[in-house]
DNA sequence: GTAACTGCAAAATATTTGCATCCTT
DNA sequence: AAGGATGCAAATATTTTGCAGTTAC
């Protein structure tokens, strides 16, 4: 399982133009173990002090910047980043999902299931991406 | 006009009990004036020194506290609010219009024509608010 | 070997807190 | 008069930048 999960990184990484490195391989291995968003801080919790704060911003803005990841918008000035499926392009994200952030646990998901609704703007506005964030009370916090 | 906007903002803030001072009045007259939504640092930018920076931290929390303004989500770490309408009571936001962002003068607008559509959740999820932000181009800059 | 990644130091920026003073009610 | 708002100083936290050493390819 981890030996898949390290393949399955290391794929990932060279699908995206990205050099292969052990700060790369980690901090991605923590958006594929957990089915969530991450916020700058929750991976630096998680690794401890493995590596430099420094080095996981760059990691993070190199993960947006090759659309491997994508941020979510939030409204507490804590972006959080979550995987891309296959359509995100390098820079250019397709963000076609709805995100999920449970009250209780503090979770951001990205619920890919669900499509982001249409919306008709008046006229004169050019529509080019659309964000929706929902949130609630999660399915582990009901 | 200006008298009337004066007025206005005394009564805005007496309607949502906070007590009226030259910060608050000055601050809550931004946001009358210009029709889209300011972050912290517009605000600081618009009234240059004449307040303190961490008076306009405080001053927007009782703004955001007493439901005067809401907070619109973000994806680079600058929050920005804007006007709530009426149906906004103290600590309790309904904010069921969606916000535009506009990439080329990259203003925020609230578009309170358009209602934010209903998004149907997978089973086990509770929905409790939904914010859309869409980006485009906006009427003035075409 | 070269370009890119990393860590460390430091700068720049943003946010929060405490306290004394002043203003609103 | 009392409670709340403000300014100032300072503590904290966050993000960015430069550079030298190391690593991936």
């Amino acid at each position: 399982m981890a030996t898949a999960r390290q393949k399955e990184s290391v794929e990932l990484l060279k699908a995206h133009g990205l050099s292969v490195t052990g700060g790369r391989k980690d901090i991605l291995n923590l958006f594929l173990s957990r089915k969530g968003a991450l916020a700058h801080a929750d991976i630096e919790k998680k690794l401890g002090t493995l590596y430099d704060r420094v080095t996981i911003y760059r990691t993070l803005q190199s993960f947006v910047d090759k659309g491997l990841i994508h941020s979510i918008p939030t409204k507490d000035n804590s972006i959080r980043y979550a995987l891309c499926k296959d359509e995100c392009a390098s820079g250019h994200h397709h963000d076609h999902h709805i995100h999920f952030v449970c009250k209780r646990c503090n979770h951001t998901y990205c619920l890919d299931e669900v499509a982001t609704p249409s919306v008709k703007l008046p006229k004169g506005y050019t529509v080019n991406q659309v964000e929706m964030v929902v949130s609630g009370v999660c399915q582990s916090c009901q």
